[in-house]
DNA sequence: GCTGATTTTGCACGCCGTGCATCTTTGCAT
DNA sequence: ATGCAAAGATGCACGGCGTGCAAAATCAGC
C-alpha cells in the first residue's frame, strides 16, 4: 500500500478512508505498470501484487481489468452535472458543457505525471481509449439529464445524448491528439479548439 | 453451415466464397442467438455451434467474442474511404461524410431483419456500443486519412481524426436512439437529423 | 473485549483467446 | 484423373479473465 497519492483526502472513518486508498493505489500500479511494459502485458495479478491486495480483491473494485486503466474517480460525474446546472441559462448547452469539462481537466492535471502516464497508456492502446468511452457510458447519460433538464425536458432525448455522446468523442480526440504532441501543445489548448470547431459546425479548416 | 444471406455474392474462387460464408455465418449465428438469449449469455462454443465450425476456428475470424456482434463486412472501411474522395470538392467535409454514411447505411437497410436484430442487441448492451468504436477505430483513421486527402493533407491531423470520431459518435447516438423508438422513426430520418444538428454547432435545439 | 457488519481472501469453476501440430480441403499443373 | 503445394479447419494444451461461495480478518459501537 506504498503508492497511493493522498488526493481527495479525508472524508469519513477509517472504512472509507482505507477503500478509496485501495482504490486509488490500484488504480495508480495499473497506469504505472502500462506505462512501463505496455498495458496488453501487465496483468491483473501483476496490479494487485503492486497495489498489495489479492488478486480477487481487485475484482471487488472494478469489473474488468482495462477499468483499472480508465477510472477517473467516481463523482467526477456528480461535479460535471452540477456544474452543467450551475452554468448561466442564457449560456448555449455546447459552451456550457465546454466550460464543465474545462474546469474538470484543469483540476486533472494537477497531478501532472499521473495524467501525463495516463494519457500515454491510452494513446499506446487505442483500445483502452474506446473502452473509456463504454466505462463513461454512464456519465454520458448523466450529462444527456443535466442537459435535458437545462432545457426542462421538452426534448425526446435525441440532443442532450447527442451532445454528451460528441462531446465524449471530442474529448477522446483531443487526448490522443494531446498525447502525441505532448512536447508542443497544452492539452486545453487542444481541448478549446476543438470545442471550437464543434460550435462552429466543423467547417473545413482555414489553412 | 444453413444459416448465411446470399449478400456481396460472387466474388473470386470457391475459396474465397467459403470464408465469406462462414463469416457470414457466424456472424448471423451471433446476432440471432444475441437477439434471443441476451448477448452475455452467448458464448463462443453456441455460435460457432450454430454456424456448423469448431471453436477454434470461431476465433479465425474473429479477434474477441464481442466483435462477432459488432463486424459490418470488412471492405465497408474502403467504399466509405472512395465514396468520400469521390465527393464534390466543393462540399464540405462533413457533407461529404453525410453522403457517404448515407449511402452505407440505405444498404446495410436492405436486409431489414438482420440490421434490425442488430440494432436491438446493440440497443440491449450498451457495452456492445462502445465496442463498435473500437471495432472501427480503424475506420476511423482510414477515414481521417481519406478527409486528410480532400483537403490534400495541409493539416496535422487534428481536424481530420476529430471529425470521423465525431462522426461515430453521431452515428452511434443515432442507431442508439432509433433501436429504441424504432416503430414511430426510420434510422435515416435520425441519422440526417443529427447530422443537421452537427453542421449547425449543435445549438440548443428550438421546441 | 464482545458482537455485528463489512471487507479481504482463497478456492473452484467456466469462458476467453492463442500457439502449435495435424488433418482436410482447394487450386493447379501434369 | 492424379498428385502436389498452399491455405484453411480442427484439436489440444495452456494461461489469463471474471464470478460465486464460504471462511478468515478487520472495523465500528458498546
Amino acid at each position: 500500500m506504498q503508492l497511493m497519492s493522498e488526493k481527495s483526502a479525508a472524508g469519513g472513518g477509517l472504512r472509507e478512508r482505507k477503500k478509496r486508498a485501495t482504490r486509488a493505489a490500484l488504480a495508480e500500479a495499473a497506469v504505472r505498470l502500462a506505462a512501463e511494459h505496455g498495458a496488453e502485458k501487465v496483468t491483473v495479478e501483476a496490479i494487485s501484487a503492486a497495489a498489495g491486495v489479492s488478486v480477487r480483491t481487485f475484482f471487488n473494485y472494478f469489473d474488468t481489468r482495462d477499468d483499472a486503466f480508465v477510472v477517473m474517480d467516481a463523482d467526477a460525474g456528480a461535479r460535471m452535472r452540477c456544474a452543467v446546472l450551475a452554468a448561466p441559462a442564457e449560456l448555449a448547452p455546447l459552451e456550457a458543457l465546454r466550460g464543465a469539462l474545462a474546469a474538470e481537466f484543469a483540476e486533472a492535471e494537477q497531478d501532472h505525471e499521473l495524467w501525463r502516464l495516463h494519457a500515454e497508456v491510452l494513446h499506446a492502446s487505442p483500445h483502452l481509449l474506446a473502452r473509456g468511452v463504454g466505462a463513461h457510458m454512464a456519465a454520458e447519460a448523466n450529462l444527456a439529464e443535466a442537459i435535458a433538464e437545462r432545457l426542462h425536458g421538452a426534448d425526446d432525448g435525441l440532443y442532450p445524448r447527442l451532445l454528451a455522446s460528441v462531446a465524449h468523442a471530442a474529448v477522446r480526440t483531443s487526448m490522443d491528439h494531446w498525447s502525441a504532441h505532448q512536447e508542443e501543445v497544452a492539452f486545453l489548448d487542444v481541448f478549446h479548439e476543438v470545442f471550437t470547431l464543434l460550435a462552429a459546425g466543423l467547417p473545413a479548416p482555414p489553412a
